[in-house]
DNA sequence: AATTCCATCTATTGAGCTATAGAAAAATCG
DNA sequence: CGATTTTTCTATAGCTCAATAGATGGAATT
């Protein structure tokens, strides 16, 4: 047998054909009934294919939890640093962050919902490294709080963790009713944004008059 | 055979002795690993006894979980309507509204976590009950909201169903942070009340700077 | 046309889990 | 103590599910 033409010709799992219908399907089915409440015959189904052909796919169930979280993630950490980075004020920033961070729920809205409630259910090391990615991007949000305290922006006596907590709290809920309410998420982030920042407010606060 | 004795003195399964240490630990359980990543074995070692004898408390692992959701949730709707019903201002309400409602995070901060993330599991009949028992909670948020527009406590511009949202989004994840994070419910509520009220409080004009 | 590769299928294994039946042990009560 | 009731145990049935092995058919390649 030949192992080179083996090792060179045949494709990763990733990347045969069908690949993103499948890791798709599997996001719906786990985000309507949860990782463990899904089998992977709901899967096959959705896919009308039978149950062992997954696997052409992916090496097991947890594998393709995988999939869907890391793309649930994809582009999520480097759109909010790139924000955090501009020369902005902390005030713009963050409502950009804010519209950035709900984004990914208009076109993913499946995997980011598996990326929410499902991840503590991924096998130890990815679970590490996806927790790691997540505090980071709360760190994000964090530091323009607390840069904007500094700048008198903010309250002086506001906790930049709470504040971080609420903001990202009010926003991943979205997730849960974004499909039952009739609100666009465009909207809604428009509003979040309002909320957080005149809530965070100095208390005599005028608004900003540009111009 | 007398039908007589056994119904007067056979008590039910809610009655018996150590019932609210089994709902306690199946609560305890499955926030940890949810509905259907738990199994009733796991159940059973937090007790310390065999898996089969917790069918002598309760029928199905899926009444164990109604019967955690309804603890989680007991208390919650009667106590947000007397609230409500206070001849107070809408902004005094909401504050005690917030207050309220992270409370049981406190007390019983596993039966909260499974009323929120595990209802969805729940039989059909049971899950309706549920839902609109919770819908009913939303609509006390967003009907004091609304009268708060109407009085010219909050924003005339305000979503009073967006800030629904956003208010109750932000307070019930703090049921996923409550455990890692070193603050306490308490402060939180205080904070999380402020930022919501002043959110969606009028910013004073711009003439009133000036004095 | 023959060969190789890709995608899916059939068939099955083996593990784990809920739930039931009935015995045993422990507690309660007359 | 003896009887009754409550609680827990042993044993196991029956099912579902993830995952593997190997076959099949079609497409692409030479």
């Amino acid at each position: 047998m030949n192992v080179v033409a083996l090792t060179t010709t045949r494709r990763k799992a990733s990347q045969r054909r069908r690949a993103p219908q499948i890791i798709e399907a599997a996001a719906r089915v786990f985000a309507e009934r949860g990782f463990h409440g899904a089998t992977t015959q709901d899967i096959a189904n959705v896919l009308g294919i039978k149950q062992a052909s997954l696997y052409y796919y992916f090496s097991s169930k947890e594998t393709a939890l995988e999939l869907v979280c890391l793309k649930g993630v994809e582009g999520f950490f480097d759109a909010a640093k790139a924000i955090a980075a501009r020369p902005e004020s902390a005030t713009n920033r963050l409502t950009l962050l804010i519209k950035s961070h709900l984004s990914p729920l208009v076109d993913r809205p499946d995997f980011v919902r598996v990326f929410l409630n499902e991840r503590q259910h991924l096998p130890r090391e990815s679970r590490r490294r996806i927790g790691r990615w997540s505090r980071g991007l709360e760190r994000i949000f964090e530091d323009v709080i607390t840069e904007g305290i500094k700048k008198g922006e903010f309250r002086a006596d506001l906790d930049a963790r709470l504040a971080t907590l609420a903001i990202l709290g009010m926003c991943n809920a979205a997730s849960n009713w974004h499909r039952k309410e009739s609100t666009d998420i465009t909207r809604a982030a428009a509003e979040f944004a309002q909320l957080a920042i005149s809530g965070m407010g100095k208390r005599p606060t005028v608004p900003r008059r540009r111009r």
